[in-house]
DNA sequence: AATCGAAATTAACTTTTGTTAACTGAGGCA
DNA sequence: TGCCTCAGTTAACAAAAGTTAATTTCGATT
């Protein structure tokens, strides 16, 4: 059973917020197990939900021209999950987001959470600290491929992010690097033989 | 001579806040007019800054190994501009911002802009859609890179932006690209011939 | 008007990636 | 145990991008 206190405990982010803040929060959120291959969003859907996962591994995915399903994003615990175009363009989510692992996601409605945001100005400084570092790690991504090129942008990823690195399957990381599995394949190759 | 009705006009995005509002901002201010090559920020810089582009056009840019500079960012008139390192990561700014037109910045330092808006509640929800724009548009960034090839790119980025394709050079563009100048010239000589 | 310099284009060559398909290996299931 | 499926690797080829350097074009400046 969820209550406030076990709700500190999940939202690491909210540690600074007092019991009475964390209740308003309470009344919004319900909590949702999935199992691998479950959806959170799937495209089409309009609705803004918004969820902490507390526990597994997300990815965001389409299918393009070919029909070949793409991955562009991963979220694991401790991070928030949303699609940015329910949430920021108000639009039809593109994307559909399925749990690769057994997960916990604690749900919320996106605009109930605005209200009581609202009513709250303690909690200003947390979204804006949010925001701030969803930013931040977008923009990093946004060089990485400006900057880098593949076979560096995979050691990149393998050093900043090894523990994701054995808990997904190898095509989602090459789509998430920008290049075909194919390819992905060829640069461990490289990267090996290189080594001896 | 600056005041707050001016600039009630110059910050189009915050149109909607009443005079009292923007006398607090309106003493952070101060308007900083640049030639093409003069700088904004500097690499190393560790102050936060952010301005608001009345008029012209700012490059972020670094230099790489190689020595060579590369553009990540362009900023028009009516963005905001900022160094991401400063703002977000608290850090000394990798990239140097230069105008590269004769440009009108109204520029004023981050944290005693912080400081106004935790004491204006009236502003958050302003903040709020400033930075999941950002959000938003940082996100449209990295889907190009993995759903579109450096072709597709280009065209979307013409098309999406006609108006700053004429004022930049083209290695800009091809660095916000993340591919060559050499290789953005033959992707314009394909396009030309295939419409031949 | 002539010259200079930088940007853009073109060329030649190398390297890498995309594409398609065959092959290998490991886990899941009957 | 044997089979099936799918991820990952490898192969072969075509297409594209990187690299370096030569050439052209265009604007600025004297």
């Amino acid at each position: 059973m969820l209550n406030a206190e076990k709700l500190k405990g999940y939202f690491r982010m909210f540690r600074g917020l007092s019991m009475t803040d964390l209740k308003n929060i309470y009344h919004l959120v319900s909590v949702r197990t999935m199992k691998p291959g479950d959806i959170f969003i799937r495209a089409g859907c309009e609705r803004k939900h918004i969820a902490y996962i507390r526990k597994g591994l997300i990815r965001s995915f389409l299918i393009n021209d070919k029909g070949d399903e793409i991955t562009t994003m991963l979220r694991w615990e401790d991070q928030f999950v949303a699609s940015h175009d329910n949430v920021v363009w108000n639009r039809p989510s593109r994307f559909d987001f399925e749990a690769l692992e057994p997960t916990e996601l604690i749900q919320m409605d996106y605009d109930k959470l605005q209200e009581v945001l609202r009513r709250n100005p303690a909690y200003e400084q947390v979204r804006k600290h949010f925001l701030l570092k969803v930013i931040g790690e977008s923009l990093e991504r946004v060089e990485s491929f400006i900057l880098l090129n593949p076979e560096e942008r995979y050691l990149k990823f393998i050093e900043q992010k090894p523990e994701i690195v054995n808990r997904v399957q190898d095509k989602y990381i090459a789509h998430i690097l920008g290049i075909t599995p194919v390819s992905l394949s060829r640069i461990r190759r490289r990267i090996a033989e290189s080594r001896k």
